[in-house]
DNA sequence: AATAAATTGATAATAATTACTAATTTTACT
DNA sequence: AGTAAAATTAGTAATTATTATCAATTTATT
């Protein structure tokens, strides 16, 4: 067999894969240690970038100050909130996934990192409430 | 008079303005110093980011470790190279570019950055010299 | 079971960025 | 021009994010 395992990097797989939140290195570590108090930083920091090596996460590409994981592998975008710094996946029309797919492949590229900046739904009501 | 001037601000500004290298802040304080060596590194952190949010630059988005800027705020996009990791102008195609603000337009989203990765005209040449 | 290879926890080291502060420069207003 | 208020600076300390190191442990390969 050619699986190399840890159950340090299931779990860090794991509690990545089970949230929409696009988490930094220290919000997995956080979550890590719910179910595996002695884990530690270094090691989630470690299978983060094996899962993105691996092909089993990607980083959000963005202008964060710290890098933000997805484990949702296929084609998406993202969408960062302004006011909050929340992300969310963003799910492109097929015009746009069409366009996107093309340029790549007529200039040889290998991938792309689409990200939308706007004001989440969350933040959208709270400006509601600021005005009446 | 309302504009804030100094004169550290417009040499970042020019420095800037003047490569097509999407630096980061440690690069451009390199280049700064050669016309004006008193100048403090904060001084080009805080000037970028004074630049980014009065709109005369923009961060280039991606996974990088530090922050990229470019002071080509008309909308284009970028290509990372895998290899060397250098930054290039991308600029689309009227098809992406109409898809692209057609998306925004219709989510009433505020802006985007795409980043695409490829291999680099000089990373090319390189791997073709490796095949002789 | 024995050995090699990979991974871990703990922590030190590094890199990027921001915070702080007294001094200087610039602006706004006489 | 003269001066007080506001903004900006250089220098550096502090903070934050990430990577490197290494002995110990776990997993894979005979």
């Amino acid at each position: 067999m050619k699986t190399n395992y840890s159950a340090q990097r299931e779990l860090v797989y794991d509690v990545l894969a089970s949230t929409v939140t696009h988490p930094t290195a220290e919000w997995v570590w956080e979550r890590c240690r719910e179910s595996m108090p002695s884990i530690s930083k270094a090691t989630v920091y470690r299978n983060l970038a094996a899962l993105v090596r691996s092909g089993r996460a990607i980083e959000v590409v963005g202008t964060f100050g710290s890098s933000h994981y997805d484990a949702r592998v296929y084609p998406h975008n993202h969408m960062v909130c302004s006011v909050c710094g929340a992300v969310e996946d963003s799910f492109p029309s097929k015009e746009l996934s069409l366009a996107l797919e093309h340029e790549a492949q007529s200039r040889g590229y290998i991938g792309y990192g689409l990200t939308f900046t706007g004001v989440c739904e969350k933040c959208r009501a709270k400006q509601q409430d600021n005005l009446r």
